[in-house]
DNA sequence: TGAGAGACCCCCGTTACATCA
DNA sequence: GCTGATGTAACGGGGGTCTCT
C-alpha cells in the first residue's frame, strides 16, 4: 500500500510524536500547535539534510507545515505567510483514501506507519481519519435522507389519491358517498343521486351500443370518429396487415375499447369485487354494463381480471413513450413480455405526442418457468390523451377478426390497459387493468403453477404493476447520483455501465427462461422431460461465437419465496447449492442498490476457484432484483480485462453474458395481506425456475453430444436436491 | 472482587482558514 | 478586490472501554 519512498528526517518524527504524545496526555504546549509547527518549519528551512519529501517534491506544503521555530510575532506573521500550504497533498489525501476503504479506524501503529510513509504527524492522520468518518457519515445521512424525501412525497401523493378516490367511493348500504367518521347522507338525497347516475350509466351504455351499430353499418374512412385518430389511409409499414375494411374494424374497436378501459379504471362496486386486496370484475355486472361491445366469449374460456394501482416515479410523457415502442416495452417488462412485435401502425398521433397511435402488434405473454405456456396475442394498441395530464393506453385482442381458417387462439385480451395521471415532481399515477380470457384446459398444464394463474399473480393487473414500479425504481438509481455504492467503481459512470450490463443479463435470462424462446434455440430434451434443455450458436457480434448449452427447469418448495431468495442471492450460501463452487472464496468487490428494498442491487464477485471459474480473469456478475410479486438472481462470468476495457471507455458490447439464475414466484395458493414477496404469505410455498447457460465450445459447428445434455441435466437436478436439502 | 482513576479512543460539534464562484 | 458559500484541517468536550491499582 505504501510504496512511495519517503526520505524523511528522524528528528522531524521524534519531534512531531513528542509533540503528539505531550497533546494527547493532556500536557499543555507552552505554544498553539501551529505556532509550533512554524518552528519545524524554520528549522527545516535551516537544515538542508531535510529538503527531501513527499514524492520528490521539495515545495510539499504540509511538510512545511510541521516544521517549528522559537520566535513569537514574526513567526505569526510567517504562519499567516504559510496559511495557503495547510492543506494535505492530493497524494496523501489519495493513499490515506486508499487506506480508510480497508480500514476506516487504524490504530496507533498504522497511523505512525503511514506518518513515517506521508510525512504527516500521526496526530494529523488521527484527525483526517476522524473528519472523513464523520464526513461519510454525514454523505450517508444526506442519501438517506435523500431517499426518505423521495419516498415521503409518493406517500403524500398515495395518501391524497387514496383520500380522493374515498370520497368518491359509495357506500355499499345505502349508495351514498362514505367517509371516515362520518354516516352517510340523507337516504332521500342518495336514492335521487343514485337514480340519476344509474340513468347516466344506461345512457353512456346505449351510446356504446349505437356506436358499435353505426360502425357495422358505416365504412367509411372519412368519419369524424375515425378522422379524430389522423388516419391518412396510407401503409406507411406497407401492408403487413389485412384488408382495407379491417383496418376500419380495428380502429373503431379500438375506440371502443378505450371507452371500456377508462371506465373499467374509474367504476368501482358492483362492478369490481375486492378481495384480499386484489380486486377482480363482477362478471353479471360486467355483461350487464357491456353487453357484446367487443366480442362474445369462446365456449369452455375461463375470464382473469385484476386491477391494480400505484404511484411510480417516472413521468407520464417517458411512461407513454414505453408503453408505445415496442422494444422499450418488452424491455420495461421483460419478465412478462416475449417475442413482441409491432405488426403494422394504423395511425400516427399527434406530431408532438401518442395521443391517437393505433397500432397492431403481437406479444407473448409468460412466467418465468418453462413449465407454462405462454400466451400468444395479436392485439391493437391504442393511446389516448382524455384531458389535461390523463392519458390511456388500451390492448385488445384481434384474434376474432382473423379469417375462421386460421387456429383458434388459446387466449385473448378483451380492453385491457392502464390509465395514466400525472402527479407533481415526476410522478404518475397508474391504475393498470387486466381482463383476458384464457383457455385453461391447454394453459393450466402444470398443478404447481395453477393456483398462482387463476389467483392472477402471474399475469394480472398487481404483477404488471409491481414490474413496472421495480423497473422505475432501477431507471431512478441508474440516473441518481447518490445511490450507494460500496468499493471498486465508486464513480457514477462505472456504476451506470454496472447497471447497464445486470440489465442486459437479466433481458438475456428473460428471453429464456420462459416457455416463449426465440427460434434460434434448438430444443434437445422431449417435452414431457422436467429438465429442459437447449442449445444454440452464438451469433452476437464483439462476443465469443460458439455454441450455448442450457438448462432449465421449475419446482415448488415448501418455504417462504423471501427466504429461498435470501438463500440464493447471499454469496456465502453459494457453495450449498452450486457443486462447482465448494471452496471457493468468494468476495464481493462492488455493490450497488437499485431499490428501496435492500435485496435490490447489482454485485461484482471475486471468486478464487478454478473449477468455478475457469481461470482467475473472470469475475462475476450478479443481479438481485425483488417486488411485490416475484424475484429473480441472476448472474454471469464476465471476462476482468474487457471490464477493464468498458470502465476505461470501450465498448460494453464485447462484453460476453452468458446468464444463469433463478426466478422465484409465490406459489398463489393462499394470499394474507400485503405483498405476496416481501411479507410472508400464509401458503408458505414458492415456485423456483432454475436456468444455467454455458458455452460449451468455440467452434459453431459443434455438435451436441448426448453425454453433455445428460450433464447438463444431472447438473441441474443435482441443484435442485441441494436447494432442496438446504431448506428443508 | 469491585470501585475508582487514568489512558485512550471515538463521535460530535465548532472554529479557523482555504478555495471558489 | 470583496463577499458569501463550501470544503477541510484542527480542536475541545463528552462519553465509553480497558487496564491498573
Amino acid at each position: 500500500m505504501f510504496d512511495l519512498q519517503l526520505e524523511h528526517s528522524d528528528k522531524f518524527d521524534l519531534q512531531l510524536q513528542q509533540q503528539e504524545v505531550q497533546h494527547q496526555n493532556g500536557i499543555d504546549s507552552p505554544q498553539p500547535i501551529q505556532q509550533q509547527q512554524q518552528q519545524f518549519l524554520d528549522f527545516s528551512t535551516n537544515n538542508t539534510s531535510s529538503s527531501s519529501d513527499w514524492g520528490g517534491n521539495s515545495q510539499n506544503p504540509n511538510f512545511r507545515n510541521n516544521i517549528v521555530s522559537s520566535n513569537g510575532e514574526q513567526d505569526l506573521n510567517q504562519e499567516q505567510k504559510n496559511m495557503s500550504a495547510v492543506r494535505h497533498s492530493r497524494d496523501q489525501i489519495r493513499e490515506m483514501k486508499k487506506v480508510f476503504k480497508h480500514c476506516p479506524h487504524p490504530n496507533q501503529e498504522e497511523r505512525e506507519k503511514m506518518s513515517r510513509v506521508l510525512g504527516i504527524a500521526p496526530i494529523q492522520i488521527k484527525f483526517w481519519f476522524q473528519n472523513k468518518r464523520n464526513q461519510d457519515k454525514i454523505m450517508q445521512e444526506h442519501r438517506q435522507n435523500n431517499l426518505l424525501r423521495q419516498e415521503n412525497a409518493r406517500l403524500r401523493i398515495e395518501n391524497e389519491m387514496r383520500n380522493e378516490k374515498l370520497k368518491n367511493t359509495i357506500c355499499l348500504h345505502c349508495k351514498g358517498p362514505v367517509s371516515i367518521g362520518k354516516m352517510c347522507f340523507n337516504q332521500n338525497k342518495i336514492r335521487i343521486e343514485n337514480a340519476r347516475l344509474k340513468a347516466e350509466i344506461e345512457k353512456l351504455s346505449g351510446v356504446s351500443r349505437n356506436h358499435i351499430n353505426a360502425v357495422e353499418s358505416d365504412y367509411d374512412i372519412t368519419s369524424s370518429m375515425i378522422g379524430e385518430l389522423y388516419y391518412d389511409g396510407n401503409d406507411p409499414f406497407g401492408s403487413l396487415l389485412t384488408p382495407y375494411f379491417d383496418k376500419q374494424k380495428i380502429v373503431e374497436l379500438a375506440m371502443v375499447s378505450m371507452e371500456e378501459l377508462t371506465r373499467l379504471t374509474l367504476a368501482g362496486a358492483p362492478l369490481w369485487i375486492s378481495t384480499n386486496e386484489s380486486e377482480s370484475l363482477n362478471e353479471s355486472e360486467y355483461i350487464r354494463v357491456f353487453p357484446n361491445v367487443i366480442s362474445p366469449k369462446h365456449t369452455g374460456f375461463i375470464s382473469e381480471s385484476s386491477r391494480e394501482s400505484m404511484i411510480i416515479f417516472m413521468n407520464h410523457v417517458n411512461l407513454i413513450k414505453t408503453l408505445m415502442n415496442v422494444n422499450q416495452w418488452s424491455a420495461m417488462f421483460s419478465d412478462i413480455v416475449s417475442k413482441a412485435v409491432t405488426i403494422e401502425v394504423l395511425s400516427h398521433g399527434g406530431l408532438e405526442n401518442y395521443n391517437g397511435l393505433v397500432q397492431v402488434m403481437s406479444a407473448d405473454f409468460q412466467v418465468p418457468s418453462p413449465l407454462v405456456r405462454a400466451r400468444e396475442n395479436y392485439f391493437v394498441r391504442y393511446c389516448k390523451k382524455h384531458q389535461e395530464g390523463i392519458w390511456a393506453v388500451v390492448d385488445v385482442s384481434l384474434d376474432h377478426l382473423r379469417p375462421s381458417s386460421t387456429t383458434m387462439p388459446r387466449s385473448q385480451r378483451r380492453p385491457s390497459g392502464c390509465l395514466i395521471q400525472e402527479l407533481p415532481y415526476g410522478y404518475s399515477k397508474v391504475t393498470w387493468v387486466e381482463h383476458v380470457e384464457v383457455d385453461h384446459t391447454t394453459l393450466l398444464s402444470n398443478r404447481f403453477y395453477n393456483s398462482l394463474i387463476t389467483s392472477s399473480l402471474a399475469f394480472g393487473a398487481k404483477r404488471w404493476v409491481a414490474s413496472l414500479g421495480r423497473q422505475c425504481e432501477r431507471l431512478t438509481c441508474s440516473i441518481d447520483t447518490n445511490v450507494p455504492t460500496r468499493d471498486y467503481c465508486d464513480n457514477f459512470q462505472g456504476r451506470k455501465i454496472l447497471l447497464n450490463l445486470a440489465q442486459r443479463m437479466k433481458l438475456c435470462f428473460s428471453s429464456i427462461v420462459g416457455s416463449s424462446i426465440e427460434s434460434c434455440w434448438n430444443v434437445l430434451t422431449p417435452d414431457s422431460h422436467d429438465v429442459r434443455v437447449m442449445s444454440k450458436t452464438n451469433t452476437e457480434p464483439g462476443t465469443p461465437s460458439g455454441v450455448i448449452l442450457n438448462g432449465g427447469t421449475s419446482l415448488w418448495l415448501p418455504v417462504l419465496p423471501k427466504r429461498l431468495f435470501d438463500f440464493l442471492g447471499n454469496q456465502n450460501s453459494r457453495s450449498e447449492w452450486n457443486i462447482l463452487s465448494i471452496g471457493s472464496i468468494i468476495k464481493e468487490m462492488t455493490h450497488i442498490r437499485h431499490g428501496h428494498d435492500l435485496g435490490n442491487y447489482v454485485s461484482l464477485f471475486q471468486v478464487n476457484n478454478k473449477n468455478y471459474m475457469q481461470n482467475n480473469n473472470m469475475l462475476l456478475l450478479q443481479d438481485k432484483s425483488i417486488d411485490r410479486t416475484s424475484s429473480h438472481v441472476i448472474f454471469a462470468p464476465v471476462d476482468i480485462n474487457s471490464m477493464n476495457l468498458v470502465f476505461n471507455g470501450g465498448d460494453p458490447n464485447i462484453i460476453a453474458l452468458f446468464p444463469s439464475g433463478f426466478a422465484i414466484l409465490p406459489d398463489g395458493v393462499q394470499l394474507s395481506n400485503g405483498g405476496p414477496m416481501l411479507n410472508s404469505i400464509g401458503s408458505g410455498g414458492c415456485l423456483l425456475t432454475i436456468s444455467f447457460q454455458i458455452l460449451v465450445g468455440l467452434n459453431p459447428a459443434l455438435k451436441i453430444e448426448n453425454g453433455w445434455v445428460e450433464a447438463a441435466v444431472n447438473f441441474i437436478k443435482n441443484t435442485c436436491e441441494r436447494i432442496k436439502v438446504a431448506m428443508a
